[in-house]
DNA sequence: TGTCAACACGAAAACGTTTTCGTTAAATAT
DNA sequence: ATATTTAACGAAAACGTTTTCGTGTTGACA
């Protein structure tokens, strides 16, 4: 077992110091050709790659960046993750992910364990209990201490950060338009409790588009979905609201469902209660992922373009970062102020499959 | 913007040594009970947390993970991760990732990357480029640098490390047992190419379950995709050969695909094609992910057990790291030598859903 | 009064780098 | 012949810890 081998080590072997072993390599000219030949040879021998960790230490920068999210076996924060991914490791960044599961306190001991020198910003989506509690102090906190953060989808107003979010509210304009231009009349809306922003921003969508072609809005077509009880788990749980839901209201044609479960669920049950999709119901959900493309019929839906916004935001990311480095080294640099947080909206787009006519 | 603080800078403010702070917060009765009361109180005022990257270099290991897989927008890998981020988390370790994106070269580079310092060990699967050169040196590299390696579900007879796989062999005679139990006399496969050995492992589970009850195996009931295309984008190639295949063999009254994707389309045609499931047809997937449970009908499949998966490959590696500390700790430990690599079996089981009788 | 422990703390090394600043010897310029 | 530059290298500091080994000051004891 041969242990990776240590700048001291090539010194000592080759008899010289470990500043002139650290010079060749990096093709110093204060190294004589001879000397730099011998120790490059030497070092590519051992297959010397220099140590990590002592190189964090000593620029005090680690190029990792931390992801924390509420979940992982989830198709469109895996998306979000492929997205970072690809530019971090294209631009010489590690990932490392934590996971929060939804939980407030679980957000927190990730963050601090992570931000005591393993990272070097943050990219993340907060957690539905601390979208609960409205407590941001830990975001605020690790801010202050210079560490920057981008948030992705749900984000919050109350801390100052760069952010990525899909156009939710256009997102549900769209497709809730797209429903009446199709000739529905009575047009359902199955959403989550107001608290996870997302959610709030595409009722308020459902809500918009149909003022705008005059409808008024019924409240018994919006059924609102207790999302703090594990549906994945709970589908019976889910389908039978649902069941309820369209035994009520045997008039509705349309429906647009905030998440994919919701609709693929809707459409399930539709078809057991006797409708045919899309003659007699049309369906539209929001997020596209594998289940949408693959239900029967297959869903159209607003897709989010997890990817997308994963790439954006390590962009985001990486160029603060990198500016700061810029910052510190040119001493005087006030025409080159820290640029301000931007928030950069990812449109959403429709994509039409055999669950709309 | 208040940086975080270190010991030098908690030591000059207090007026006593670095290593005076250091002992005062470990609660080392070689400093005084004032002065430790008081160093104490002020490192929490300032909120002081110890830097990761210049303990990791102390002492020579990092406490995380390297997780290093071929894709991660795919069900089964992020079920692994959350098993592997569960055990880690709660044994103080983080995880770092990786993607390989079913790359050869990307699974190097990642590896390098990640092995020059940034982990103390590494949990993988590997990527099919790789299988197919069969080329695993840089997995005994890194294992003779001194850093163990777990492998899951892709796993290799050529590198000597622990594995955790699931009894895929067993799995899929289950399987086809399951169905020529339901009276299908004309069992199909569909499977993939042979060098992604868990596709060969089923397809042998196959053929052993058919002879076990004195069936012949048919080699026109055998459908093998090329899945170096990309499946998921090219729905439509995939579902026209199963669509050729049903025609080609109007007789089939049962399937068994080596993953869910495939059943999932082999039920779409075959509906399509006026079979009724499960009457005409039963169908059985491996792999249980979010397809197999929202299908209509939904998919009986054998399931994975991904999460448990990780949490094994977890311990594994935990362990096996934990026993080195050990044997450098303890000077005299011919008692406790390394243990040997094993390799874990996860049992298969099967979820029985709609798709079977 | 002199010896020895106990106590409370500091100095320094070590982890593996990079970089600044010498230092020596040879080569060139004056 | 003397002064100055240049070439080639080494010493040491720094990043932030922990830990080993001093060291000086007490107080107790003979």
């Amino acid at each position: 077992m041969k242990k990776k081998i240590t700048l001291k080590q090539i010194a000592k072997e080759l008899d010289v110091s470990v500043s002139t072993v650290s010079k060749a390599l990096s093709n110093s000219k204060e190294i004589s050709e001879d000397t730099t030949k011998k120790i490059q040879a030497f070092a590519k021998l051992y297959n010397y790659k220099p140590n990590n960790i002592a190189l964090s230490l000593k620029n005090r920068k680690t190029r990792t960046i931390g992801i924390l999210i509420p979940e992982i076996v989830h198709h469109f924060f895996s998306t979000v993750i492929r997205g970072i991914e690809r530019v971090a490791n294209r631009r010489g960044y590690n990932v490392i992910v934590g996971l929060s599961n939804e939980s407030f306190t679980k957000e927190i001991i990730n963050m601090e364990m992570l931000a005591n020198g393993s990272i070097d910003g943050f990219i993340l989506s907060i957690s539905k209990e601390t979208l609960l509690k409205q407590d941001y102090h830990h975001f605020n906190a690790t801010i202050n201490q210079g560490m920057p953060i981008v948030m992705f989808d749900r984000v919050v107003n109350e801390v100052d950060c760069d952010k990525v979010i899909v156009d939710d509210f256009n997102g549900a304009v769209k497709a809730v338009k797209k429903l009446i231009e199709n000739n529905c009349k009575n047009i359902a809306l199955i959403t989550t409790m107001d608290y996870v922003s997302v959610g709030r921003l595409r009722t308020q969508g459902y809500l918009e588009a149909l003022q705008n072609s005059g409808i008024v809005a019924d409240s018994n077509l919006i059924l609102k979905i207790d999302d703090s009880l594990d549906v994945e788990n709970n589908l019976e749980i889910l389908e039978a609201e649902i069941a309820q839901f369209f035994k009520s209201n045997p008039n509705i044609d349309g429906v647009f469902a905030v998440n994919e479960l919701y609709a693929v669920s809707a459409m399930k049950v539709a078809r057991k209660l006797g409708f045919t999709i899309p003659e007699d119901l049309q369906v539209i959900g929001f997020t596209d992922g594998v289940l949408s493309k693959h239900a029967t019929p297959s869903l159209t839906t607003v897709s989010q373009h997890g990817q997308k916004m994963g790439e954006q935001a390590a962009n985001l990311l990486i160029e603060r970062l990198e500016a700061e480095d810029a910052e510190t080294e040119i001493y005087f640099t006030n025409n080159d102020r820290k640029r301000d947080f931007i928030k950069v909206v990812i449109e959403t787009e429709i994509i039409e499959r055999e669950s709309t006519k």
